[in-house]
DNA sequence: TGCGAACTTTGTTCTAGCGCAAGGTCCATC
DNA sequence: GATGGACCTTGCGCTAGAACAAAGTTCGCA
């Protein structure tokens, strides 16, 4: 079966939503019409679901995946600002009192996406929790952000990226044998853009750290064996 | 007259908010209520108005002067993450769905500051374009620190430090004869910290740019005489 | 009017990590 | 099962800019 860009998957089933922050305070009923009003779409991975610059049509809900939000320079240089989990909204320009989306959205790995045309979005407003875990999101985003840029002011290289690392397999790992694994595809470049360096760079302290027992790396998949001991790297004082 | 630490000053006007974003599409008398319920109070240079981790008890309006947002890391390094001119609001921790303040608040020049409790602010909310206005606050300030992590990543020193000077002339600037100047007193250790360098490179940036005619400085006052000089500086490709 | 603190300048040395280069490995596709 | 493209590794030299150092300047204040 193939689906059309904005078809809608079979019927959905409220128990998608009910145990996702925005919604977990409403009944079944309200849950059901907030469904019949989504569209669901299956993205494959390395898609735009939308385009920093162009007009918020729509708002987004991540049933199951990753989404990649990044930011191109007028050079032409990627920067990874975040990668989303499963069940946050994202595309919520209207949120931060915006009309086109701020930066561009990618899938990391194949994703399941609902989305409501943004002028539903005062609506929901008014479902009980939805403004508050909304902004509770904002919130958590900001405080990233000004970590990261903390980070970037303040720490090594080799710190940054032990960092990005842990707050992957912190946000996004799934328990292996080994250890935890990163939940998506990433490559080297990939953190190289989340921490403002070279792939060379970073494949030399992967190398290194696997030499040391702390992470095991294959193609596009790292597992970290010892989160310890990145914590002691990445909080190793600072540019002294 | 002294003033105590949370003392009214003499009766504020209704005019104080009338053109401020957040409050222009109130009634006089709306304004009246609004003022009745603050505290104003002024602030010497250099004075924090609330720090980062503090519970959020009250909002804030800085209605003149400079508002210097920053972080401490653990290392005790300073991060200069934002300066709000006058009509802003800041210390609404409740709009990003947070109890606590993220950052702290220093005034870069004596400033005049009114507050509310926080327990308003759910009040506030439904005043007339209070919310749209406070929410694109919040966008604008998301904005700016995700170009700022784009800036870091991307940008080389003598780049970030241009474009941080144009955006502090853009801001805050005030026309003087020969050129705009910075409304507030600034350091090099300032700039740097704005910047992710150090002083001296700052110092050494300022002096370059000064035997080039692009800028005049003095102690803690700097003079932007050619911006267009700066933007073509800012603007210079990146790492490449 | 003289002292000390805060701010600024400028020179020199040193290094993290980038740029460049080359080769290796994995994987999809025909 | 061969070809090409995407991804990864490693070595080497170089440079932007941090670190270190020392002296000069401005200003508030006793």
């Amino acid at each position: 079966m193939i689906d059309g860009p904005t078809k809608t998957l079979p019927r959905l089933d409220e128990s998608l939503l009910t145990h996702m922050p925005p919604f977990s305070r409403l009944s079944r009923e309200q849950i059901r019409q907030i469904l019949d009003l989504a569209s669901s779409r299956r993205y494959p991975e390395g898609q735009a679901v939308f385009e920093e610059g162009a007009e918020a049509g729509r708002f987004f809900m991540l049933l199951d995946g990753y989404i990649r939000v990044i930011r191109i320079t007028e050079t032409g240089e990627q920067i990874i600002a975040l990668h989303i989990p499963p069940g946050q909204l994202f595309g919520i320009a209207k949120a931060i009192g915006r009309s086109s989306y701020p930066a561009t959205a990618v899938t990391a790995s194949e994703s399941i996406v609902l989305s409501w045309p943004m002028e539903l979005w005062d609506s929901f407003l008014s479902y009980d929790g939805f403004a508050t875990e909304t902004y509770k999101t904002v919130g958590t985003r900001m405080g990233e952000m000004n970590n990261r840029i903390v980070e970037m002011a303040t720490q090594q290289v080799e710190q940054r990226v032990a960092n990005a690392l842990l707050r992957l397999v912190n946000q996004t790992g799934r328990k292996v044998e080994e250890g935890i694994e990163v939940d998506f595809p990433i490559t080297r470049q990939d953190l190289s853009e989340m921490t403002a360096t070279t792939l060379h760079t970073v494949s030399r302290l992967l190398s290194a750290w696997e030499k040391a027992g702390m992470v095991k790396s294959t193609r596009k998949h790292i597992i970290v064996c010892d989160p310890h001991a990145l914590v002691v790297l990445g909080h190793h004082s600072s540019k002294h």
